[in-house]
DNA sequence: TAACTTTATCCGTGATCGCGTATATTGACT
DNA sequence: AGTCAATATACGCGATCACGGATAAAGTTA
């Protein structure tokens, strides 16, 4: 549980929840967990943020030449944000690397 | 600050400097800047990343039709990852919409 | 100011987007 | 099994990508 001190709020929320997404693949993954979280179809989703249902399955698919818009919008329709920070846990290929 | 535990380290890192996007023109303003911490080039990055340093200037224009393999491999060029989250802060706009 | 570096922009080309529209495939429920 | 909902995939089209290559514009330093 993390505690976010806004000058006018102070909100907590699970963050263990949060996705970690390193490619497009895991996007679109983090993306439809999100959005099945809210029990929406991806022609839901579409609708909200003007996309078709198609465009948002190969979204969700990873397609990595995806436009960024289209991601953007998706996150904006589910009420999601992204956060940019360095790389933190090791995987398990880097460590393997070391050896 | 924030401690991360994971099963195999443990690793402290200054949270502050996360950069939270919701446009691809925040995305690409929060690479930029992690590019310049690096001491990096729009061309140094994109040799790093096998792209021309004219794609590295437009995605970090926030050109909003870039694509996401573009994103991705920028990140990965400089370390970085990307969290998906539930929107926290309430932008000061959303905050005029109450009265 | 001049030289140099860095970033933004342009042309032409091939590839692929998201679109509308439609259908195949898969999944869930009775 | 059978029905309905949900997701994946297809075709043709106009738009725009990233590319190689090149140059213009802006920023930096002596």
């Amino acid at each position: 549980m993390i505690a976010y001190i806004d000058s006018l709020y102070a909100i907590t929320y699970d963050s263990s929840m949060d996705t970690i997404a390193r490619t497009p693949q895991q996007l679109g993954t983090g993306i439809r967990r999100y959005r099945r979280q809210k029990n929406l179809t991806q022609g839901d989703l579409g609708e909200k943020m003007h996309a078709r249902q198609a465009t948002v399955s190969k979204l969700e698919a990873g397609e990595p030449a995806t436009q960024l818009r289209i991601l953007m919008d998706a996150l904006a329709a589910l009420d999601l944000e992204l956060v940019i920070r360095p790389r933190t846990t090791v995987s398990a290929d880097a460590i393997e690397d070391l050896f």
